[in-house]
DNA sequence: AAGTATGTGGAACGAATGTTCCAAATAAAG
DNA sequence: CTTTATTTGGAACATTCGTTCCACATACTT
């Protein structure tokens, strides 16, 4: 009956996010969106939503990219202390390949909206919480496995570890060269020894 | 023969930097910045010139007062280590006295605007290259006395740091817990051990 | 006391904001 | 072929945006 949408809703949502990526929230108009997506105002209205609508889609796009990439960086190996090095390898070779310099969306977010806006504090403390399980995981196993000293918990050094992480997207956004952030990550993983 | 201000400067600067702080700055209003100083428009813009001026007189401001408050904190004692020590305690202090979760200025404004606005760019590199020299500085001293290990460099080890701090504003927004926080200050200060 | 230079409040500006509305276009169902 | 359901483009909306302007208030100089 209807009329076929005429858009793919990926791509939509892909360029959206590249959008509130690289400008911020408060930074992107719907006139910015309507242009890049190449949708008509009321196509993006009729089928996001509002602009807060489809900014929290696009988070959720973007958190399940994000972790989708990481997943498969790090599919490659079974050693848990292996695929923590792997992932914070992965993360520097993210940093140096973003020559806008956005950073992490999620990141971005957590600094303009976490403190304003309740749905995305809300978001941003599940990915938190995901990050730092995920990660106390690996360790948890490297522990078991003596490929990590015993000397915190598996809980403190995955906490250190998201830290780490984020911090790595604020150094990479000020100056993103490939000794300081290696050199970040040497230090910071030499805990695990 | 003119008028005089009737405004104290530094007290609308405050109030200004707080409004950038909690909201950020494209979503600031020069109607808010009105309402938090009480002076009207054109009194702004004759004593700050525009939106973007105010601005970076507030990133000024702020980073003064913060330097300030860090020397203070630390002023009490002599050794390096201990400075680097209190120095963490302090910021984790800060942090969980931000009630409102408006996190560190200087860490949102990288995300918001580095990345498409080259003076706050050069600022914030400026502030990173500070904050990095005055680390370096106390490692440095502290590996000459024998308080920390020479195993990295004190520019690597100075790098840490800075990401550390910066990582801490990001995850204190997330959860502003205590025993969080300081098990990340626990882990990534071991390195120093 | 008059002149003058500057700060102040508030109105006013055009442009941009997020959102809504409606007529036209389209494709499946009857 | 007509009907029906949905998407689409673009005009239109009130509101807010950053900024400018001007008449008035004020305090120093002469």
């Amino acid at each position: 009956m209807p009329k076929e949408v005429l858009f793919n809703e990926a791509t939509v949502l892909q360029k959206a996010t590249e959008l509130f990526w690289h400008k911020g929230y408060n930074g992107t108009s719907m006139d910015d969106l309507t242009r890049a997506t190449g949708l008509s105002r009321s196509s993006l209205y009729n089928s996001f939503g509002d602009k807060h609508s489809l900014f929290m889609r696009c988070l959720n796009y973007y958190l399940s990219d994000q972790e989708k990439s990481l997943m498969q960086a790090v599919g490659g190996t079974s050693s848990p202390l292996k695929k923590i090095k792997i992932a914070f390898k992965y993360m520097v070779d993210v940093i140096l390949r973003d020559d806008k310099r956005d950073g992490c969306l999620m990141v971005n977010t957590t600094t303009e909206l976490s403190n304003v806006d309740e749905e995305v504090g809300t978001l941003v403390l599940q990915n938190t919480d995901a990050m730092e399980h995920l990660f106390q995981q690996w360790v948890k196993e490297a522990q078991q496995q003596g490929e990590i000293s015993k000397t915190f918990t598996p809980q403190a050094i995955a906490k250190h570890l998201f830290n780490t992480y984020s911090g790595l997207r604020i150094s990479g956004q000020a100056r993103p060269d490939k000794k300081s952030l290696d050199d970040i990550v040497k230090v910071a993983l030499s805990v695990l020894g």
